[in-house]
DNA sequence: ATGGCAGAACATTTCTGA
């Protein structure tokens, strides 16, 4: 058995022990981490090196930042998105057997009308997604296995969202950007959404407006496979509980497990 | 969307996030 989790920390030096708390409790052989907001001089390695994993990074000052953590040794690390080294959104790597892991923090283009500046922001978010589109596509053409996990700042579908007809209008539900969504998740299994099939199961709670104890959540995280994974996936989990620990994220964990060795 | 958060940094305010 094999376990991928997914979770976008919201900063990993503050997540920090929230983090290596979590990784010692459920052990997962590779965690993507989105949100990290640091940099190689200021990203843990030591302290997730004493807690079991090795961490390849794709980071950036402030704001984004990703990372890949295992407890098994990656090969082929790529990390930038062809075209978009100017946020680091985007890092893969390799397993031994070959599955190309790709953890992502898709743009989140709100708000998407208000000012020329503001229309960039969707406008880099579709190109963006397009781009990582064109990419997920060639790998599949080429036969390769692809996990593919992240935040996608995508409500999907209407039950996603606590009350959808406040985001009617969001870069994060918007006719185009769920088209993207779909064009760039072509051909792979939202694990996610087939093994937690209840609706209005979320994966993440605004800071603001006590929108935990309200339960006014959206599911933007998901784990997406090629099919041949699929078929040796067991579960797939939302760690719900973990948005209710002190100091953590906005975002809670979601992780898939598999019966073959990746 | 914020009954008013949370994190980072060119920091006592501004930005970003969703």
């Amino acid at each position: 058995m094999q376990k991928i989790i997914s979770w976008n920390v919201a900063s990993v030096r503050a997540r920090l022990p929230v983090l290596v708390d979590f990784l010692s409790r459920e052990k997962p052989d590779y965690m993507l981490l989105q949100e990290i907001k640091a940099t190689e001089e200021n990203f843990p390695f030591f302290d997730l090196q004493m807690a079991g994993y090795t961490s390849v990074i794709s980071g950036q000052k402030s704001y984004n930042g990703v990372a890949i953590l295992s407890r098994w040794p990656l090969q082929f690390v790529r990390l930038e998105l062809a075209g978009f080294a100017d946020q680091a959104r985007f890092i893969q790597a390799e397993t031994k057997s070959g599955v190309v892991l790709i953890c992502v923090y898709v743009p989140n283009g709100n708000p998407p009308d208000k000012n020329p500046t503001d229309m960039e922001r969707l406008t880099y978010k579709l190109r963006w997604m397009a781009a990582l589109g064109d990419h997920i596509q060639n790998l599949i053409c080429s036969g390769k296995e692809v996990v593919l996990g992240g935040d996608f700042n995508v409500i999907e579908r209407d039950s996603d969202v606590y009350q959808p007809d406040l985001f009617r209008e969001s870069a994060l539900m918007i006719p185009p950007v769920r088209q993207a969504y779909a064009d760039l998740t072509k051909g792979l299994i939202n694990v996610i959404r087939q093994y937690n099939a209840a609706e209005n199961s979320y994966s993440f709670w605004d800071f603001q407006g006590g929108a935990w104890p309200k339960n006014n959540g959206i599911l933007l995280d998901a784990l997406w496979v090629t099919p041949a994974l699929a078929r040796h996936i067991v579960r797939a989990d939302i760690y719900k509980s973990v948005r209710g620990i002190k100091g953590t994220s906005d975002h809670v964990p979601v992780g898939l497990t598999t019966t073959d060795l990746l």
